[in-house]
DNA sequence: TTGACATATTCCTATATGAGAATATATTGA
DNA sequence: TCAATATATTCTCATATAGGAATATGTCAA
């Protein structure tokens, strides 16, 4: 098998770093196609492609003004990988608390 | 150019959905090999291979014992998806208010 | 040293990718 | 209808994947 589709999930679709770009470009406001080339360093058919990647797993949304389509991130879509990765989060949190702890031992001792 | 790697950064690696389950399966509990293999119902080389990919980005941490190999994830490196997805939180909370106000106002008509 | 257990690697294949180039489609205004 | 603008699609290619099968490596105990 190969690597699963960069339309299955939320997962695989912000794996692109590209991808990530757009979303924070589109987070707070509807940019065109257009725009987007312009601010990023790619050609407008790459930018089309990740556009319509994203769509398919709800990243973004569109709508069309005449001749342009707007396109703005859906942040709701993001969500599930926050849960996910939030389920890790007292974790690193009693990690990174041993490792002060550490540091300050190491420092009394001097 | 083709698709990133897998092992090229965090965001890559969690994009397979099995080794974000080895990766709950070792968040609070060190394990053998032997044991993810069970726990999961894949051959033991694709686990094999899926805790090399997590280990090259450091999402993993990896320690002999004996004849066993024990695994453990490193939740520190989990860290930056939360922060990436984070800087969104604001907007879905936002976007959620919407919705809320926008049942209420629906509800307030009837 | 040998056998048994535990894990890793190699080889294979079907499949999907992202970019570039070329082209197609859609929309508007004249 | 036609030209111009905006966006999307198709094609090609080099590349990397995930799993399966087979095998290699590593470690211990006798």
């Amino acid at each position: 098998m190969a690597r699963a589709a960069t339309t299955s999930d939320a997962f695989n679709a912000v794996a692109e770093p590209r991808r990530r770009d757009i979303l924070s470009y589109l987070a707070t406001e509807e940019r065109s196609v257009t725009e987007i080339v312009d601010l990023m360093e790619i050609e407008q058919p790459s930018v089309s492609k990740h556009l319509k990647v994203l769509k398919g797993v709800g990243l973004v949304e569109a709508r069309r003004e005449g001749r342009q389509m707007l396109y703005k991130t859906n942040p709701i879509a993001i969500r599930p990988l926050h849960e996910w990765t939030r389920t890790f989060e007292r974790l690193w949190r009693h990690q990174l608390l041993r490792i002060k702890e550490q540091a300050e031992a190491n420092n009394a001792q001097k």
